[in-house]
DNA sequence: AGTGCAACTCTTTTT
DNA sequence: GAGTTGCACT
């Protein structure tokens, strides 16, 4: 008792009703920073403590692995009853389903996940006639056409693409996927969805089950997620299922991979009845910090409308630096980094976002030289890395045989002369049923005829290492303590020796040992080495950490499926590995900023046509906005907002304009440093400028990339220096900046 | 089938 | 400017 009173004296009056809710659906709003974690754990474990529910009943859905494991540990934290609580993320759950019930959604039960790279490599095999360009952009049409549950025959298909085909190849990808037994992402979540619509026997067991159903950062939940939230919670079928969702419609930032900001929304309409229940106190960032994202997010229409309520005291004033070009930028971040490390502060305070990755380049480069320490955040993606997928397209070829894009991936590297036509006939002869059929079925050349021996003989082994279709159990039985006294050595000579034995591998061995197998015996290690020794590369070593990856699950088939859902669900967690330092600045997207924080923020690049984008308008422009709100409200104590008026773009120098976000700010809200651009309401720049002089209008020019040309024009950039107009006589005028590009600019007479 | 050079195109990316 | 793609050549 005296527990159940202390975990819920910890929270705010709002918080305390969210958490005892009841009765009804309920949608949290959550502000950024007002304890929407503490009130979803809080509130499952007080239904486990306090209602008696079920842990088994409890379903809470995240986006991220990252997110679902948080809220398990601290739910359980509370409540150790929690543990069996299904906290997971949408995906995961989504494949958990789909493994038990694989026959009725039309899959193998041995399923991989394509990633977007395999959807692409696929649909260039249904559609042949697409080139690599299209079928990425169709590929990426289908991926958005199932976050909207539409299906190759839905009326709805017209909004994702008004290309008259995309129906046909649409289809033909999923006739094709479907051959493969495979599922890309979107089917973790639409599959589900259509099995649950057209079942009902399965759709009331779900709701017996799932007594409790939360949904966290239900703000960038896509339509999918919605239709199936819809049928495991049995809205229509008053099945008593309590729903909870938790979100800000601020917040939502992934319109582009499908989510829908009309979920939240709409919420209220599509379940009645619904609570609404708004967290505005906000425990994170200085008021004067909030005052900044509550006047540029206020510039969005269509919101549900909170005001966040600072908690903590007013704080420093954020500051607005404008600087002549991105190299001073850099500089400018690194000086005051150091100068705080200087004063104590450690360099782990400190956060430098920007919306593009290329961005990123530049601080590294100004960190390295000044031997400030950093890590760069979600830039390097380990499962993308080619001899990474080359292991696992071996791995998901043995747990599933009809898988084509791992069967084509891996088939021929290294080089075993089956070429692209030789790999077309094994499909077409073993679609659908297993390739290693279509390899023996398939008459070859004497070349290739040899190689795909070689290959099924491989294929063979690692199968027969997961110690399934044993001849007789009795031997299996006997081999199972000899194979595991080998493992106890854990070396890996031995137990590939012993794998050279027909007996199978035993169930005590580790699955790791088979994926070092798999990389050794392919050739797939030989192959990368010689990668490594050409180009310097660090392949070995990162199928090495793959190898490590395995340790811990059994090698059996369901070992493997277990192993290879863990990498495909959880793509974020990269290998976090040695070089990252201890105490370092982050260098961060601000799409990646999401549910983070920081004592001290830099947001960088702050012009017009970087943030926002210049293509950006209406809805768009409203999503880059609340891109720009996220990445004020990860700062607690000190936010920064860097200016550039020149910077390098596609190898190009241009001018820029301050971001229009920095003008919604209200004056006053702001310490402003550095030149103020001429936009932004300076007096002109000084008058005599020996620059000036030389480049007077008419002054022939002549430039490497554009020849000869004429000066026909002067002005002022944005921060008071020179720009020249230069027509050409290849024909373009171009604008220069003498001051810093005098080099390219030869004065002829 | 593998290599080399010219041409293209450049967001964001939980899963 | 850089990384990638696609074609042509061997």
């Amino acid at each position: 008792m005296q527990e159940a009173a202390d975990y819920l004296a910890a929270l705010n009056p709002s918080q305390l009703a969210a958490v005892k809710h009841d009765g009804s659906s309920l949608l949290i709003l959550a502000g950024a920073g007002s304890g929407k974690t503490r009130v979803i754990t809080t509130k499952i474990a007080y239904l486990i403590k306090e209602k008696h529910i079920d842990p088994y009943a409890v379903l809470a859905v995240t986006f991220t692995k990252k997110a679902a494991n948080e809220m398990k540990e601290r739910a359980v934290a509370l409540e150790p009853r929690a543990e069996y609580a299904q906290i997971r993320t949408f995906h995961s759950w989504g494949a958990y389903f789909l493994r038990a019930h694989a026959e009725a959604a039309g899959i193998s039960k041995n399923f991989t996940v394509y990633d977007d790279d395999d959807m692409v490599t696929l649909l260039g095999k249904a559609v042949p006639s697409l080139s690599r360009q299209q079928a990425a952009l169709a590929a990426h049409k289908i991926s958005l056409a199932k976050d909207y549950c539409c299906t190759p025959d839905s009326e709805r298909l017209c909004t994702i693409s008004d290309d008259p085909q995309f129906a046909d190849i649409y289809a033909a990808y999923e006739k094709r996927l479907r051959e493969t037994g495979n599922v890309d992402f979107g089917d973790l979540i639409m599959l589900p969805y259509l099995v649950l619509r057209d079942n009902g026997a399965l759709r009331h067991a779900m709701h017996l089950r799932y007594r409790v159903i939360m949904v966290d950062e239900y703000q960038d939940s896509n339509v999918a997620q919605y239709l199936l939230l819809q049928q495991l919670a049995g809205v229509e079928e008053s099945s008593g299922t309590y729903v909870c969702v938790v979100g800000d419609d601020d917040q939502s930032i992934y319109r582009f991979r499908g989510a829908e900001v009309q979920n939240i929304l709409n919420f209220q309409n599509q379940f009645p009845g619904t609570d609404v229940i708004r967290l505005e106190m906000n425990y994170r960032s200085t008021s004067e910090i909030l005052a900044c994202a509550d006047s540029v997010v206020r510039h969005n229409g269509g919101r549900l409308g909170k005001t966040l309520v600072a908690a903590r005291g007013k704080g420093k004033l954020p500051t607005l630096v404008f600087l002549p070009t991105q190299d001073d930028e850099t500089q400018f971040c690194a000086e005051i980094i150091a100068q705080a490390y200087q004063n104590g502060t450690p360099y782990s305070e400190w956060a430098i976002l920007y919306r593009t990755n290329a961005q990123s380049l530049g601080f590294e480069t100004e960190f390295l030289h000044r031997k400030i320490p950093y890590t760069i955040v979600g830039s390097l993606k380990f499962y993308e890395r080619e001899e990474i997928k080359d292991a696992l397209a071996w791995i998901s070829f043995v747990a599933n045989p009809r898988d084509e894009v791992a069967f084509r991936r891996i088939v021929n590297k290294p080089v075993r002369g089956i070429g692209a036509v030789s790999q077309d006939k094994v499909v077409a002869a073993g679609a659908g049923v297993s390739l290693l059929a279509g390899c023996r079925n398939v008459k070859l050349s004497k070349k290739a005829q040899e190689g795909i021996q070689a290959f099924c003989a491989l294929a063979e082994e690692f199968t027969a290492m997961l110690g399934e279709s044993v001849p007789a159990a009795g031997t299996a039985v006997a081999e199972t303590s000899a194979a595991d006294g080998a493992t106890g050595n854990a070396a890996p000579e031995e137990y590939a020796a012993a794998a050279g034995n027909p007996a199978p591998a035993a169930s005590g061995a580790k699955l790791a040992e088979f994926v070092e197998a798999v990389i050794r015996k392919s050739g797939l290690e030989e192959f990368h080495k010689s990668q490594d020794d050409v180009s310097g590369t660090q392949k070995l070593s990162n199928l090495q950490e793959l190898v490590n990856s395995a340790v811990l699950y059994p090698c059996t088939r369901q070992g493997l499926l277990d192993f290879l859902d863990h990498i495909q669900l959880d793509r974020t967690l990269e290998t976090e590995d040695s070089a990252a330092p201890r105490d370092s600045v982050t260098l961060i997207t601000l799409h990646n900023t999401k549910g983070l924080e920081f004592p001290r923020v830099i947001i960088t690049g702050m012009e017009s046509g970087i943030f926002p984008r210049d293509d950006k308008t209406g809805g768009e422009l409203e999503e880059e906005r609340r891109l720009f709100y996220v990445g004020i409200t990860r700062a607690k104590n000190e936010l920064y907002l860097t200016s550039c008026g020149l910077r390098r773009l596609y190898g190009r120098t241009n001018f820029m304009q301050p971001s229009p976000f920095l003008a919604e700010i209200g004056a006053g809200r702001l310490r402003v440093l550095g030149q103020k651009p001429s936009s932004f309401g300076s007096e002109r720049a000084g008058d005599e400028d020996p620059l000036a002089r030389r480049y007077r209008k008419g002054t022939g020019i002549y430039h490497d990339d554009y020849g000869h040309g004429q000066v026909i024009g002067t002005e002022t950039s944005p921060d008071g220096e020179l720009v020249i107009r230069v027509s050409f006589e290849s024909g373009g005028i171009k604008k220069f900046l003498p001051k810093y590009q005098e080099k390219s600019l030869m004065i002829e007479d």
